[in-house]
DNA sequence: TCTGGGGTCCTAGGACCC
DNA sequence: TCTGGGGTCCTAGGACCC
């Protein structure tokens, strides 16, 4: 939808009463859904250890929380301590009681299990565009009979994944991805609503979110809160009613414009259930201990390009590669990146190559290299 | 909050070309 | 040759998401 946004004039004058959508399609029975598991990783890793049931468990790094690493996910016991995910694991343990459980990422368990999940959601006959290991918007085919209210479907959904994997799972119903992405959030346990579905529509956009923060939006994160808050924009309902041109000249031509569809509800529609077809792969690290030497850089960039060269085998082992970019980040969190075309050299070659145009010789705390396919 | 690792997309500036 | 304007490609950085 962004993409095609460009010099398009979609929007009406703005009103000076909350905006209301034109019918989206709810007439047409063209409901998009939002699924996404509860506490994903946590309750993989409690159903497969079930005596961590009930207390707080966190995942993230290699589980030793005095390495540096973030939380992945934390449980609906740990959360109690303020404890959530992208916190440092360090600080997680200060938070956290002494029974408190610290696992390790296994990313091949939690595929594993998101495959059973999306199978089980495939199974209901909608499609089904999956959105990462958790998450995944559903639409009914266009030829499915339309009578049923969206709910229904919601609740056969959460029954057969439950059944099926003993995973819960909220609900989110919208016209748009983004109503339904939106709805999933008021849909959670402990959002006060009842029953783990929540409807987002043109109906009740404002009334539900219209007072709340811009960051409440897929897509506006702390950055751009903030930038919009100098702008005099705090609120949805003040996103909504801003002007695209004005915030074109603030934050480009396309993200401007796109911000206010944001603000007033307006998204895409289509599910796309074609498989996932990455655009590269990359490998990075975080040194426990930051790396002073550039012969040691040197060495841990070619030791990564290893890596990454035998994921690539095992995933892509057909696609050229067109490009590799490394990635520096220097000891005080600054990062840079650098990129050479492949051409005709190998893949660690590029790297070091890529690594040469780096000037700085400070202490590093992370390396990283990315392949991008051709 | 001493800040992971895997990604995606957009923006802006410079190079290059006509 | 004192100097336009537009299009496209490449690159680095930024922001966001899970």
């Amino acid at each position: 939808l962004k993409s095609n946004l460009a010099g398009k004039t979609i929007f009406a004058p703005v009103p000076n009463h909350p905006p209301r959508l034109a019918d989206t399609g709810s007439v047409e029975g063209k409901w998009v859904l939002h699924v996404d598991l509860d506490q994903f990783i946590a309750a993989v890793e409690v159903l497969r250890h079930p005596e961590l049931r009930g207390r707080p468990v966190v995942v993230g790094g290699d589980g030793d929380p005095a390495k540096r690493g973030v939380v992945a996910t934390a449980s609906y016991e740990a959360r109690e301590y303020g404890v959530h995910s992208g916190l440092a694991l360090r600080t997680a343990a200060k938070r956290l009681p002494p029974d408190a459980v610290f696992l390790p990422v296994d990313r091949a368990a939690y595929e594993a299990v998101s495959e059973r999940v999306m199978d089980v959601l495939r199974a209901s006959g909608a499609l089904v565009e999956v959105l990462g290991w958790d998450e995944a918007f559903l639409a009914l085919p266009p030829e499915a009979p339309r009578d049923d209210a969206p709910e229904e479907l919601a609740r056969s959904l959460r029954e057969s994944v439950l059944e099926e994997t003993q995973l819960s799972c909220s609900v989110g119903i919208g016209e748009n991805k983004l109503q339904a992405k939106i709805a999933t959030g008021f849909a959670k346990p402990g959002s006060g609503e009842p029953a783990g579905v929540f409807r987002l529509t043109s109906a009740n956009w404002y009334e539900v979110l219209g007072a709340r923060p811009t960051d409440a939006l897929w897509g506006i994160g702390a950055k751009t809160s903030k930038k919009l808050a100098g702008l005099g924009i705090s609120t949805v309902l003040q996103l909504a009613r801003a002007s695209p041109d004005e915030l074109a000249a603030v934050f480009g031509p396309m993200t401007g414009p796109w911000l206010v569809m944001l603000g007033r509800g307006i998204g895409d529609r289509e599910v796309d259930p074609s498989p996932y077809v990455a655009k590269g792969h990359g490998k990075e690290e975080t040194f426990q201990v930051n790396i002073s030497s550039w012969d040691s850089v040197r060495d841990e960039v070619v030791r990564i390009t290893g890596l990454l060269a035998a994921d690539l085998a095992a995933s892509d082992p057909e696609r050229p590669v067109a490009r590799v970019v490394v990635k520096v980040r220097y000891a005080p969190f600054i990062t840079e990146t650098h990129g050479v075309a492949l051409d005709e050299l190998t893949l660690a070659e590029a790297a070091l190559a890529a690594l040469d145009r780096f000037t700085g010789r400070r202490p590093v705390r992370l390396l990283g290299v990315r392949a991008e396919f051709g």
